[in-house]
RNA sequence: UGUCUCAUGGUGUAAUGGUAGCACUACAGUUUUUGGUACUGUCUGUCUAGGUUCGAAUCCUGGUGAGACAA
């Protein structure tokens, strides 16, 4: 009997993969994984996994499955949480959780597994993995969309390698949400009705920008309102596609003089493009939106209206080193393109693009203009159902 | 200093005699295993002191404040 480990969250999604995988005859050692222990910023100063532990726990001795913890703390702090501090520093917008996927649940809780017996591991993902083989008869994972559409968590597992998907499971993949409840309803779970988590998963009850503002620096800066008729938004397009490509995904670089100071706020580095919220600034007709910010001179700059045409780019560059594909056997080589669909943020319906492999980075040429196209975040294409590759916006 | 105009919630405005509406903001909730977006809901107001009137944001007078023109 295969010995598979199994992330227990204290969930509902990893509480039925844990019974389906042993419905289908593996040995299922449930292990719940501690990633943040700080209680600074939660609320009431509770402990932050205690009660998911529990609960975990209480699952497994349900299930009658094997059940363990294990401390990652130490390198979800290295590999996640520095990694996103430093992104907003810089004034980007990191996905914490696509890291969290790629160095913490599918790295170093591998490596746990691992330590537990098992070379396997399975989590409540929403998608589904394939093999086919090469030419060679070697394997060949494929990472698909999860069958229910609209919990489908694909997007988050965009950065995996060949490798590790091919020590992972994703036990509820192939099935819908709600028959994931019925399961647990029916086999009587403690998560059966606990609410879906939402947030970065350690940050847990608190929002981010009040955790962000714990973190870093507040600065003093100004808001500049850019006009949408501004002249940069008229820009002649070389006649050379490629240069063409360089110049669409160039992002907009706006100067305080391209507009009017209309307010302020407490530091750049707090906000994202395409945010409309928490800029306190009223009296407009519509509302206003962020187009950019530069952490450098600490200004915000934004437009008014969902119209605000440095509210959009066609087109947007990963760096080559940035640059990921899932489907090795499918990279493109420099000078090739290829017609994919794309999604940059979770939940986004499918974009048909075309990608363009050139010396200097691959550039997603999307049919449609794309709002809010936001550096640090990951762009994900896809084949259908399946993802063939990701990268990070660069900036 | 003189003349004129204006003064509505946090902001921008609507209602010129019958008990104040809209947008933005803020807040709350919904959606969402990132951030953001979106959706729903809620709060806050007639500069001040008098007067006319059954009744005033709306008319009259004084005050205060802002802007424009005038030298």
């Amino acid at each position: 009997m295969e010995r598979i480990v199994l992330g227990l969250s204290g969930g509902v999604d990893s509480s039925v993969a844990a019974y389906l995988l042993k419905k289908q005859g593996f040995e299922v050692v449930g292990l719940y994984m501690i990633n943040w222990k700080e209680t600074v910023g939660t609320l009431s100063g509770e402990c932050p996994y205690e009660d998911d532990l529990l609960i975990a726990e209480l699952v497994a001795r349900k299930l009658d499955i094997e059940f363990h913890s294990v401390d990652l703390s130490d390198r979800y702090r290295e590999r996640v949480v520095d990694y996103m501090f430093s992104e907003y520093e810089h004034g980007r917008t990191p996905n914490p959780d696509v890291l969290c996927n790629r160095e913490i649940k599918f790295d170093a809780f591998l490596e746990a597994a691992n330590r537990f017996g098992a070379d396997k591991v399975a989590t409540g993902h929403y998608c589904r993995k394939e093999v086919i083989t090469d030419v060679n008869g070697k394997p060949i994972y494929r990472l698909l969309a999860g069958s229910d559409p609209n919990k489908d968590q694909s997007y988050f597992l965009c950065q995996l390698s060949q490798d590790q998907l091919s020590k992972a499971l994703f036990p509820v993949g192939d099935i819908e949400k709600p028959e994931v409840r019925r399961i647990a309803e029916e086999l009587g779970l403690a998560t059966a009705f606990k609410r879906d988590s939402q947030g970065i998963c350690f940050v847990g009850k608190v929002d981010l920008p009040v955790f962000l503002q714990q973190k870093l620096d507040k600065k003093m800066g100004e808001v500049v309102e850019i006009p949408s008729d501004l002249k940069a938004y008229a820009r002649m397009m070389p006649e050379n596609a490629d240069e063409r490509l360089r110049k669409q995904a160039k992002p907009y670089f706006y100067r305080k003089k391209d507009g009017r100071v209309v307010g302020s706020h407490q530091g750049a580095h707090f906000y994202t493009v395409g945010q409309r919220k928490g800029l306190g600034i009223g009296g407009f007709d519509n509302p206003l939106f962020v187009l950019a910010t530069d952490v450098q001179e600490n200004l915000i700059f934004v437009g008014e209206g969902v119209d605000h045409p440095g509210l959009y780019r066609k087109t947007l560059k990963i760096n080559l080193e940035d640059c990921h594909w899932i489907r090795t056997d499918l990279a493109l080589n420099v000078g090739e393109s290829v017609r994919y669909e794309v999604r940059i943020r979770y939940r986004q319906p499918l974009q048909k693009a075309t990608l363009h492999l050139l010396e200097d980075g691959l550039f997603i040429d999307f049919d449609i203009p794309q709002q809010s196209i936001t550096p640090g975040q990951f762009a994900v294409w896809y084949s259908n159902d399946e993802v063939i590759g990701s990268g990070v916006i660069s900036d």
